[in-house]
DNA sequence: GACCTGCTGCGGGGTG
C-alpha cells in the first residue's frame, strides 16, 4: 500500500469522531496536523476539553501511516508513552485510548506502569511491551533503572506529558527533563508533546519540556481557544459589623452555604486545609441533617479506598456534595458538578479558575463559583479574583534549575541499569533546561560524589555507590545498593505518618505522628468525619474504634503554606484602592464601606500609588505595620530585612508577625521610623547582602536540606513497611548538613539548599520587585490612636505565631562590626 | 522540627 496522504488520515480520525457523534474542535484538528507534520510542542487546553484525543488520535494515525499492514499484524514494540502526574489519571487515559484503538482496528495493547502495577505485569511488560504505555515520571525512571532498557524503548516515537503545568514548578519536572534527555539521545526522531493548562509563562514551559540540543524538533504551541465564562458569586454576610475582622474558618456563613448545596444537583466545596475540611463537613451535617448520606469528604490523608469510593459515588450521583481540599483539583475527570464553593482565599488566580472549571462543562455553559470569605478583607479578594480572571492574568510556574540532588539520583539510576558514559551523559544532561549551565567542575564533583561519597564521606563504604569500570562506564555492582536505590527513586519527600485503622484492619487514613503522640488510649478524636476512640498504637499504626462521643480533637497536619500569588496580590492592591475611590461599583466593596471608612478615619486606605505604614503605641509596646499586600512569603523576608535595617539606626529587637496582606514589627522601645525612611529603608542597592545579614538563612537552608539529602540518596527512608521515623530522617539529614558545613563547605548539595531558600522561599526576585515598587510610591506614615481594621488580623495572628528576630547578642556584635567598618 | 490554620503528588526485595 502506498503512503497515505495526511488529509486521508485526518479524515479517518474525523470519521471515528463522527461515529461517536462528535465533531473535532479546531484545536484538535490543528494538533493532528502539527503532529503528522512531525512537530513537537505544547497543547494548551483546559480539563474536559477533549485534549486527550487531540494527541491520541494523531499518534494512532501516524502509526497507520508508517505501518501500512497495521490491521493484519500485531504491532511491534512500544510506540508511545503517556506520562501523567497522578496514578488516578492513568486509568482514565487507558480507557480512552483503548476505545480509540479498537475503533481504528489496530492491534495495539495499552499498559499502565505505576506503583499499582503488579510484579508479574511488570515482568511481562519488559519482555513484551505494550504499544502505548501510561506511566508516571517516577516509574519512567524505574524503567531507566532496568537492565536492557534500550531495547524496551527501541521503537518509541512519541512521549506525551500530561498536566505539564502541574509538574513544571516541581522537581518532578526535573525528573521528566532528565528522562527525556536520555530518550531523545537514544531516539533522535522522538516527538515530545506537553499538555498544559494556561500558565503565565507558556513559552518557558515549552523550553523546559523540550530542552535544547541538536535533536530539538520543530515546535509549536497550540492553544485551544475555548473561552469559558466564569461567574464569581460572593456569599455576602448580612451585616458587615458582625462579620469578623480576622479568622480563617468562614463558619459564620454556614447558614448561607447550606441552601446552595441543597438547591444544586451536585456541589464541590473546596477548603484550604484538611482540618478545615473536617470541621466544615461536621458542621454542615450538624445544621443540615438531611444531607447525611449525601455529603462526603475528600482530602489527602483519607485512605485511597475511601477516596476512590467518594469519587465514584460522585460520578454515579450517589452523593450530592463533597467537602475537599486541593486533592480534587486534579485527577478524576468526573462528570462536571453543578456548583463550586470556595471557602477562604484560593491564594491564586489559576487555582481558582481550575476549580471554577469543574462546573458548567457543556460548551457555552457558564462556570459558576461561589466564594465564601472567611474575614472582612477577603471581600476585597473576591473582587481581585474577578478582575484578574477578566484580564486573563494567571500565575507563572517557576521551573527548578540546577537541582543537583535530582541529578545525583539520576546518575545512580543509570549506573544501576546498564551504566553510563560520562562524556555522553554530560552532553545529554546539558541539553536540559535545568542543567544547561552545569560546569565541568560541578559535573566532576557529582561523579566523585556518587563514586567516593565526596570529600566528607569518603571513609564510609555505603556512600561509594558507583564504580568506574575498565570499559569506562559507571556502574553499580552491589545488589543491596541497587535495591535501596530503586526503592528511593522520586522527588516527593513527605512526612512519615501513622496509619489509622479499625481493629479488624480496615484502613481509614493517616495522621501525623505528633498528633497521635499527644493522645492516650481511650481519647477520642475526629477523623474522616467520624468520632474515633484510640485503642492502641503499634509501630506506625494506630488502632481505633468508632465512638459515640461528640467531643474530640480535630487533627491538623503540618502541610505547606500556600502563599498568595503575586498576580492576585497585584489585583488586591488595585481593589484596596478602589474600595476607597469607587466602592459602589462592586457589591463586595459596597458591603465593606463601614469598615473602609473606619480604616480611613483611624488611619488611611492606600491608593495605588501610595504605601501605608502605621505606627502606634499600646500596652503591648510600639507597633509598626507595613502593608505591601505581597503574600506571606515575601513579607517574611521583607520584615526581617526592614527590622534589620531599622536596627542599624538604633539597636532594637522586634517581634515580627505577618499575614498575606502585611506585617508588624513590635518593640518595647520607640521605633525611629522617620529616620529610617529618610535613610531609604526600602532601597535595593545592597539587597542581597542585607538579606544575608538579616535572615537566618542557615536555619532555613537546614530545613530545605532534609528533602535534598533524601533525594540525593544520602538518607535511606527504610524498606517498604519498615519506614524510618521522621526523627531519624531529620536528625541524619541535619548531621549531613553539619558535616558538610564543617568539612566540605563547597558541597554542591549544601549550596543548593541555600539557593533554594533564596529562590523559592525568600523569592529574592519578587522581593526586589516589591521594594522597587514601594520606592516609587508615596509613603503614608499614619499614626492612629489604636489598632485599625487592617492591622487587627496581623496583631491577632501574632498571639499564635511568634518569630523573634536574631538573638540580641548577635545583633549587637554585627552592628559593632558595621560601625567599625565606617 | 514541630503541634498556635496551613495542599497536592510518587515509589516498593529482579542479572538476558
Amino acid at each position: 500500500m502506498e503512503r497515505m496522504k495526511k488529509q486521508a488520515l485526518i479524515n479517518l480520525g474525523t470519521e471515528w469522531f463522527a461515529e461517536k457523534g462528535w465533531k473535532p474542535f479546531e484545536f484538535q484538528l490543528e494538533t493532528w496536523d502539527a503532529y503528522l507534520e512531525g512537530f513537537s510542542g505544547i497543547l494548551n487546553a483546559p480539563t474536559g476539553s477533549g485534549k486527550t484525543y487531540a494527541l491520541l488520535i494523531p499518534i494512532l494515525l501516524d502509526y497507520i501511516r508508517c505501518n501500512p499492514k497495521y490491521a493484519e499484524e500485531k504491532a511491534e514494540g512500544m510506540n508511545a508513552i503517556w506520562i501523567t502526574p497522578i496514578r488516578a489519571l492513568a486509568r482514565e487515559i487507558s480507557l480512552a485510548s483503548e476505545r480509540a484503538i479498537e475503533a481504528m482496528g489496530l492491534a495495539w495493547q495499552v499498559g499502565i506502569r505505576s506503583g499499582d502495577t503488579s510484579t508479574s505485569v511488570r515482568k511481562k511488560q519488559l519482555t513484551n511491551p505494550p504499544q502505548l504505555l501510561i506511566t508516571t515520571p517516577e516509574s519512567l525512571h524505574l524503567l531507566l533503572a532496568s537492565k536492557g532498557y534500550r531495547n524496551f524503548f527501541g521503537n518509541l516515537g512519541t512521549i506525551v506529558i500530561d498536566e505539564w503545568h502541574e509538574l513544571m514548578g516541581s522537581k518532578r519536572a526535573v525528573l521528566a527533563e532528565l528522562a527525556l534527555s536520555r530518550l531523545k539521545s537514544l531516539l533522535p526522531a522522538l516527538q515530545i508533546w506537553g499538555i498544559s493548562a494556561t500558565i503565565g509563562n507558556m513559552d518557558q514551559a515549552m523550553s523546559v519540556l523540550l530542552g535544547s540540543g541538536e535533536s530539538t524538533m520543530p515546535n509549536k504551541i497550540i492553544k485551544a481557544d475555548i473561552q469559558k465564562k466564569i461567574e464569581v458569586v460572593t456569599v455576602l454576610p448580612d451585616e458587615i459589623e458582625k462579620f469578623p475582622w480576622s479568622g480563617h474558618l468562614g463558619i459564620h456563613l454556614l447558614s448561607k452555604v447550606v441552601p446552595i448545596i441543597q438547591q444544586s444537583g451536585s456541589t464541590l466545596i473546596f477548603t484550604n486545609t484538611r482540618a478545615m475540611c473536617e470541621i466544615w463537613y461536621q458542621r454542615l451535617l450538624d445544621v443540615a441533617p438531611d444531607l447525611a448520606g449525601l455529603l462526603a469528604m475528600h482530602h489527602g490523608s483519607i485512605s485511597r479506598e475511601i477516596r476512590d469510593w467518594v469519587e465514584q459515588s460522585l460520578h454515579s450521583e450517589k452523593i450530592k456534595a463533597v467537602v475537599c481540599t486541593s486533592s480534587l483539583d486534579l485527577g478524576v475527570d468526573f462528570r462536571p458538578v453543578e456548583s463550586i464553593i470556595q471557602i477562604g482565599s484560593p491564594k491564586g488566580v489559576a487555582r481558582f479558575i481550575q476549580r471554577a472549571g469543574r462546573s458548567g462543562h457543556q460548551p457555552n455553559a457558564v462556570s459558576r463559583i461561589y466564594f465564601v470569605p472567611t474575614h472582612s478583607l477577603e471581600l476585597i479578594e473576591s473582587c481581585a479574583l474577578r478582575q484578574a480572571i477578566d484580564d486573563g492574568q494567571v500565575e507563572e510556574r517557576i521551573p527548578y534549575v540546577r537541582s543537583f540532588d535530582v541529578l545525583a539520583q539520576y546518575l545512580v539510576t543509570l549506573a544501576v541499569s546498564d551504566g553510563f558514559d560520562a562524556v555522553e551523559t554530560l552532553e545529554e544532561v546539558r541539553s536540559t533546561f535545568s542543567f544547561a549551565s552545569i560546569s565541568e567542575a560541578e559535573w566532576q564533583w557529582l561523579l566523585n560524589f556518587i563514586v567516593t561519597g565526596g570529600k566528607a564521606l569518603h571513609q564510609y563504604n555505603e556512600y561509594q555507590k558507583v564504580r568506574r569500570d575498565p570499559d569506562g562506564l559507571f556502574r553499580v555492582h552491589d545488589r543491596k545498593i541497587s535495591l535501596r536505590h530503586r526503592l528511593s527513586i522520586g522527588t516527593i519527600v513527605g512526612e512519615t505518618s501513622m496509619i489509622i485503622q479499625y481493629q479488624r484492619g480496615k484502613r481509614i487514613g493517616t495522621v501525623e505522628e505528633w498528633f497521635i503522640a499527644q493522645l492516650r488510649p481511650g481519647d477520642t478524636f475526629w477523623f474522616a468525619g467520624k468520632s474515633l476512640e484510640l485503642i492502641r498504637v503499634q509501630g506506625m499504626t494506630a488502632e481505633v474504634k468508632k465512638s459515640k462521643k461528640k467531643k474530640g480533637k480535630v487533627p491538623s497536619w503540618l502541610g505547606g503554606r500556600i502563599p498568595l500569588s503575586s498576580q492576585l496580590a497585584q489585583y488586591l492592591r488595585l481593589k484596596v484602592a478602589q474600595s476607597r475611590e469607587d466602592a459602589y461599583a462592586e457589591p463586595e466593596l459596597e458591603k465593606l464601606i463601614p469598615l473602609t471608612e473606619l480604616q480611613d478615619r483611624r488611619s488611611h486606605v492606600p491608593l495605588i500609588d501610595e504605601f501605608l505604614i502605621e505606627y502606634f503605641q499600646s500596652s503591648e509596646g510600639y507597633h509598626l505595620l507595613f502593608y505591601p499586600f505581597e503574600g506571606r512569603y515575601i513579607h517574611e523576608g521583607m520584615s526581617a530585612l526592614i527590622a534589620w535595617r531599622i536596627a542599624q539606626i538604633k539597636p532594637i529587637s522586634f517581634t515580627i508577625a505577618m499575614n498575606d496582606y502585611g506585617f508588624e514589627l513590635l518593640s518595647d522601645a520607640p521605633i525611629p521610623i522617620e529616620e529610617a525612611l529618610e535613610n531609604e529603608l526600602f532601597n535595593t542597592i545592597d539587597l542581597s547582602a542585607d538579606i544575608q545579614a538579616s535572615v537566618n538563612s542557615i536555619e532555613l537552608a537546614k530545613r530545605r536540606f532534609r528533602d535534598i539529602a533524601s533525594i540525593a540518596g544520602l538518607v535511606f527512608k527504610g524498606y517498604p513497611g519498615r519506614e524510618k521515623k521522621d526523627k531519624y530522617l531529620q536528625s541524619s539529614s541535619q548531621l549531613f548538613f553539619e558535616v558538610f558545613t564543617d568539612y566540605e563547605p563547597d558541597n554542591l548539595l549544601l549550596r543548593q539548599a541555600f539557593e533554594e531558600v533564596f529562590v523559592f522561599q525568600l523569592d529574592e526576585t519578587r522581593l526586589r520587585t516589591a521594594l522597587d515598587r514601594i520606592q516609587f510610591q508615596k509613603i503614608i506614615l499614619s499614626q492612629p490612636e489604636k489598632a485599625t481594621p487592617y492591622s487587627f488580623p496581623i496583631i491577632v495572628d501574632r498571639t499564635r505565631e511568634k518569630l523573634s528576630t536574631e538573638r540580641l547578642a548577635d545583633r549587637i556584635r554585627k552592628m559593632k562590626l558595621a560601625l567599625e567598618r565606617e
